[in-house]
DNA sequence: GCCCTCTGTGTAAACGATTACATATTTGGG
DNA sequence: CCCAAATATGTAATCGTTTACACAGAGGGC
């Protein structure tokens, strides 16, 4: 491998002069930095950024801790922040781990050494565990909020979101809608109720237990969840389920129950996956804009690098947008066809296989 | 940052003495060691892989090249190299990178020194141009085949998948099959269209160019493909699109003209996106086993770096599983219910959020 | 008792970059 | 014409590891 010695040495000059032009540091005349860009690039000299590192105690290198994520929410997020990542010369350390502390702390200290700063997403973990990290190192915190204030974090606008399309459910006249709630644990799922709860009592209805079933964001837990609700004397006309997932199960049990969605039965998710306008009827849902996400948070945390992690904590959430398609009786049977590629209608270039 | 210096005078040992602890290399006594393990885990102390990275010239990290990918394949193909890399203590340094030669090398450059070897996918990239990466690390294409015989690769069995479903469709009496293509330049399509032509040969049938449509994986092509064949005089009874998003889109032509699937037409795809299953009628496909693609991949790829890669090239492919749904006639209406997670019905845990 | 082989430990030289400091040359103001 | 400042380049220390080599003491076979 190729070394700057190696290049100095072809080109009749010190290793420092060939840094300071690599690097930009210091003066080199105009002739000079010509004949070393030109012997560096004949002999295909690239920098060891283990040495680079050791020196400059930089690693031009961002962490990525991620639970057990599937489908478009993984390669979302990542799409976001690669992008963010290479326009800043940053490259991407990517882990999965379990969301609990102490998978967190091995994976973190498997990367000390390697990266400038990690953005977690712990959806699950009350991020109180995550105050004292084995690092000093600054630290994104993605879908959850810490309890103390040491760690940045950006989350979803799941409680105005959710508000959004329960305000949208009652705009239209519903007056018994029940919600499939999400893991009892988690973040997003807490927030989404309780933006439920606050759309309710601001078109004036009295929250009814018996309408707000558990759920766990799976497809199972809808279908379970639905087939309770329809089993109730006094049944819902509507079910907000807190993830497309929980609401596509639902649709499958309506659908078994010969319920017509949307006249008998209003189903409304959140995320906006792919999936969801391809169902039958097409899904409303919140558009969780997943790429930003990414991005915003690899900004977050590059901005923490580059003040050494001693600005004011942030706290900061990226904005959804209401979907309404036919299972909340908007947009009629019209479905859109797939040439117009406009901006709602994403090419689902699903894989390039 | 505490060095293994720190420990070595905490311990009072060398820090020879604690590197051989920490490395299990040469002999130690029980005490001593003991006492090493205690002072390192009681000061937190974590290597600095660059340092170590500069002397033993291993990084203990891949690098993994993707194009842009959407979906479920980005995140099952990492899921499966991910869960490799992590059992054999290995990072993954992940970059999307353009396909095309100039991106690829870019990237390769910039990770050169960061990592052990690297998986490059590049379905698009007629493979000659990687012959002369500019690396002497191990390198292991995915989803197409090298020219030369110098890289190791795994690829799907798009030929028999596609094959395998085409027989099916004309063994339960189908003569006049459509293809709807995949990128021109694209390795995975070719070989799926290879297989189409075998399976009409093996079945007596001759190919008729007209039946045979461009399209470049987009639900788009497929909804352009769709309506172009349904504008022949002769038409087909069945289209086989070359994957699922381009299948989804000729669903969507056909249900517009008016066509009932399969009675009129039967459709068939390829991939088995989560997707396939929730068509209305759900979309017969072909499995591709991503996640084991991916760790199947690494594998490839650490034995080329233990081996330093002198070993005999390899050509390696992933087998597909034929999956009939009733958009070819198969599986009645039923739908499974979604709380019977059995194999085949893998949860959609879509999202965590 | 001598030599050889182990075991346990320390010393110091790499690895490949950056950079403070030193040195040599040029420039320009007075 | 001289001295200070600016420019261009080189020397060498440094970062945190690993590891070849050296060395000391112990044990055993003869």
């Amino acid at each position: 491998m190729v070394t700057i010695k190696d290049v100095a040495r072809e080109a009749k000059m010190s290793v420092a002069t060939v840094s300071r032009v690599l690097n930009a540091s210091g003066p080199v005349s105009d002739e000079t930095q010509r004949l070393i860009r030109e012997v560096a690039g004949r002999m295909r000299y690239v920098p060891h950024s283990g040495a680079r590192s050791l020196i400059t105690s930089r690693t031009e290198t961002l962490g990525v801790l991620l639970p057990d994520l599937y489908g478009e929410f993984f390669s979302e997020v990542i799409r976001g922040m690669d992008d963010t990542a290479q326009r800043n010369g940053f490259h991407l350390l990517i882990s999965r781990a379990y969301a609990d502390r102490h998978g967190i702390e091995t994976a973190i200290r498997a990367m000390r050494g390697r990266v400038d700063g990690v953005v977690v997403m712990s959806p699950d973990l009350d991020a109180k565990s995550l105050l004292n990290l084995p690092s000093t190192i600054p630290v994104v915190l993605l879908c959850s909020v810490p309890r103390g204030s040491g760690i940045d974090s950006l989350t979803i606008q799941n409680c105005r979101g959710a508000r959004e399309m329960v305000t949208h459910l009652t705009s239209v006249g519903h007056k018994r809608i029940a919600i499939i709630k999400g893991s009892a644990r988690n973040y997003d799922a807490a927030e989404r109720f309780r933006g439920y709860r606050m759309a309710l009592r601001e078109a004036g209805i009295t929250p009814d237990p018996s309408l707000e079933r558990e759920g766990d964001f799976t497809e199972a837990a809808g279908y379970a969840g639905a087939l309770k609700l329809l089993a109730l004397k006094n049944r819902p006309t509507a079910i907000f389920a807190a993830n497309d997932s929980m609401a596509i199960g639902a649709l499958s049990a309506l659908r078994q129950c010969g319920m017509a969605v949307p006249e008998e039965m209003a189903v409304a998710g959140f995320d906006d996956i792919p999936m969801a306008r391809y169902m039958d009827p097409p899904l409303s849902s919140v558009h969780v804009p997943i790429c930003e996400l990414g991005a915003r948070a690899v900004e977050l945390l590059l901005h923490g690098i580059t003040h050494k992690n001693d600005h004011a904590r942030r706290r900061e959430r990226v904005s959804t947008k209401l979907v309404i398609r036919r299972s909340t009786g908007g947009e009629p049977a019209e479905r859109p066809p797939p040439q117009t590629l406009n901006g709602e209608m994403v090419p689902i270039r699903y894989t390039q296989v």
